[in-house]
DNA sequence: GTTCCTGCAAAAGATTTGCAGTGAC
DNA sequence: GTCACTGCAAATCTTTTGCAGGAAC
């Protein structure tokens, strides 16, 4: 099966997030709305992960204004549908990001000092973990890696 | 120069956690407390990371009660110096745990379902770590890994 | 028509801060 | 005597929940 899907084609094995956020949310029994919808373009836009309140901000300046009750509510949802996931990076809040295929699947440089947050990803540490993860006391459904320090701008 | 020392030493060198905090609380200008005496000795203690509704609650049990407040402020002054730090497992409240030697670093094993922290430890882990925080636009002062699962009660 | 979606306002929890009294040095 | 330590209460901030109107199906 080739993984190629010509544009606009009906079938189910859809490439883009959106469209597979949605479909999800359809077979769980969702119906469509604008709040989620905006939601789901904003993440869908985003290279890393944001806070429900960087996302309230974002949305503000749109045309679609979401209330910050239906933001949490739309990320919990997605979260437990499996397509967002909560990253831990200190700073008191939680940030929010939308899953991706594995040659996505990236970690977090935190700077200590002025809060920004970058994304990378390395195949050794990713084979270093799955390695491990089979040698733990848990069934490893997931696993986070954030590395702090001062980036370059902090660095002077 | 021998790392043993022996028990009661006046010599600087301690080796104990306590006395290395209060050193460099000393050092940093602070008086002693019976508040932050009980906390370093809870902290002490501990095997792995607690939260500070936990540690307050342990507290409580003992004869030296210590306040919210306080709990608060002396694990912000202590994670300032160096000796806790935070460990982001999710789940809505933050975990402090004191810093230790190189040969007790480790990082936490966390169940979804039951909230359940473990701490877990992999040489090789660090090693990838270590060689990745060279390649990587930020200097890194510390990481953080967490393995999110089903602990071994949780899935039957 | 039923069920989900959404915004608003209130509530709940965690963390921080202001203030006043006590204690260490 | 000065400055740090501490507890209490109030404030702040993030996240959750109850409720009512509106929209999707």
């Amino acid at each position: 099966m080739s993984p190629v899907m010509p544009a606009g084609s009906s079938n189910l094995l859809v490439d883009g997030w959106i469209e597979r956020a949605e479909a999800t949310l359809a077979a769980a029994g969702h119906k469509r709305g604008g709040a989620r919808r905006a939601l789901l373009e904003l993440l869908d836009a985003q290279r890393c992960a944001l806070t429900a309140v960087e996302i309230e901000d974002a949305l503000r300046m749109t045309e679609r204004r979401v209330s910050r009750a239906s933001i949490y509510r739309v990320l919990d949802e997605l979260e437990r549908l499996g397509l967002v996931q909560r990253v831990e990076t200190g700073h008191a809040m939680v940030r929010y990001e939308r899953v991706c295929a594995h040659e996505e699947h990236h970690h977090h440089l935190v700077c200590d000092s002025c809060g920004l947050v970058m994304p990378f990803s390395d195949e050794g540490l990713e084979q270093a973990i799955v390695s491990l993860s089979r040698r733990v006391p848990l069934t490893v459904s997931e696993h986070e890696i954030v590395l702090r320090g001062s980036c370059s701008d902090c660095s002077g």
